[in-house]
DNA sequence: ATTATAAACTTTGCAATACAAAGTACTTTT
DNA sequence: AAAAGTACTTTGTATTGCAAAGTTTATAAT
């Protein structure tokens, strides 16, 4: 009853990677324009989010073209995935601990 | 499938609040040393974690004496209660939503 | 009567984070 | 040539998080 507190990850805490993160969930190859629309960022926040993930290695980017525009995209790595669940399991222990 | 990122409330995304509050909403009136030890945190730490929640008027502080020691605990308010409860509501939609 | 101990802060200082806005690079469309 | 689009990077600022040290008030020990 106190302990999922150290089981939450910090990369985690803040509520636009916790939205990336679930979308890239869901969703394989999400790229720069979706996230910067569903999330409502700017770019240069959305940038800097996906910088963070990235550095964690949570996420992996893949530059190409689609047509004649360039675009970025993201997916989610087996260790974020792993990574996000157990957050997502600590969540759980305190969502249930509290009814 | 979106949404749920903006319902999150900006005091509950630390850690630390989180398991203030917690463990507040389990336990009436916890004291300062309780919760310090629990999270183990610096006093200073957990006095500034504590003035955060308490200017959103999601708890109350309580001084009295023990005995001939000073205690200062802590409540939470019926609105921290219901803001904590829709926290929670949108980590579990976050969390349903992914299995 | 001084000194020490304890609880609960407050202050200080610093490093990390978040974010917007502006700037950059490259390409395509007009 | 000029404008626009994509995806950044840079700059600047404001906020946050945290430890460590200092402060306050009151009791306990010598």
């Amino acid at each position: 009853m106190k302990n999922f507190i150290t089981q939450l990850n910090k990369a985690f805490e803040s509520r636009i990677r916790l939205g990336i993160m679930s979308i890239l969930m869901v969703n394989d190859w999400v790229d720069f324009g979706e996230l910067k629309e569903t999330l409502a960022l700017t770019d240069g926040n959305l940038a800097s989010h996906i910088a963070a993930l990235e550095k964690e290695q949570f996420i992996v980017v893949r530059k190409s073209f689609i047509g004649k525009k360039p675009n970025t995209a993201f997916q989610v790595t087996q260790e974020g995935r792993e990574a996000f669940q157990s957050h997502l399991a600590a969540l759980e222990e305190l969502v249930k601990g509290m009814k």
